[in-house]
DNA sequence: TCGAGATTGTTTGGATACGAACAATATAGA
DNA sequence: TCTATATTGTTCGTATCCAAACAATCTCGA
């Protein structure tokens, strides 16, 4: 997944062809096993539980937020999905092509697009989450009973801080 | 960047929503928490490194590995940037008209494509990177500098199950 | 009431993204 | 030598993905 070679082999070599030029490898370290491990776990979901279904990674996303908040706004969904509302919309005519989601106007802001699931994506939501959140428990099963914890406090002081 | 709802009142939320569920969400908060920074993170630098020389953040990463492994063989590179051969051969296409990067065939392998820098392509690196890093740090900066390696670490070992 | 400015979702154009099918090349065994 | 099998990069079709331009709608002050 993450090519042919190990991750020390790679950290050693970056670290050998770039000592010269004064940069902190510490802080380089952190941030390239962040994107490692972010799309080797995407990677891992999109192939191993979304694929079964049809659904790309985003489209789950926006299913799953559009779940937890229904009904949603548009620009509420793309901004927890971390996607731009350009990217939502042709993801949003894509579920609803699959007959998965719904648009429907806001009474109280003519300007607002409101998103709910149909009764299929209630469905298919119900179906998928607990799959999800088993293969979820895997992948974290590495880390330490008692740093799990950590290491979400860890990763949410980053977002924290470029969100703010 | 992340929506209108604050992490905490999202988690809240969710835990509302889904506590009949026999979930564990501890696990669903470290992945919830990976793909959220990982987002933020990589959106930062898209807009504030990367754009005023109009890479994508793809291509940044295709150019890097490029620069670490030089002469680098397309598989290799797919593997290390996390895309498909198939999203490589374009993104590559784009470097090279761009004049950033070049392809050659191996000699020793006639089915190999090798990759390397364009001198203007090294000469972007060489003034991209340091910026880049300078950026890394920024973000690095709210986790502890005692718990930094601790990070890698974890998000190290995630990776190494799922790839290994 | 009315019009300038702000906000929202869509469209547009171009780049990225993947799986599957493909042609070219290499490798192994008979 | 020959041939089945494997490997590699590209092509194809379709779905994201984004910034910028856009039309519709709202807000707020005069």
């Amino acid at each position: 997944m993450t090519g042919s070679h190990t991750l020390a082999e790679t950290e050693a070599r970056v670290e050998n062809r770039l000592s010269h030029m004064q940069l902190d490898f510490e802080a380089m370290a952190v941030m390239s096993n962040l994107f490692r491990a972010a799309s080797a776990v995407r990677n891992h979901f999109e192939r191993n539980v979304l694929a079964p279904s049809g659904l790309s990674w985003t489209a789950f996303v926006v299913l799953w937020v559009t779940w937890i908040w229904e009904p949603a706004e548009t620009r509420e969904i793309a901004g927890e999905a971390g996607i731009s509302k350009a990217t939502l919309t042709g993801v949003l005519s894509t579920l609803e092509k699959r007959g998965l989601a719904m648009r429907s106007r806001s009474a109280d802001d003519g300007r607002l697009v409101l998103v709910t699931l149909t009764p299929e994506g209630e469905k298919l939501m119900a179906d998928l989450f607990p799959k999800f959140n088993k293969q979820e428990v895997e992948v974290v099963a590495p880390i330490a009973t008692g740093q799990r914890v950590a290491l979400a406090d860890m990763l949410r002081a980053i977002t924290a801080k470029l969100d703010g």
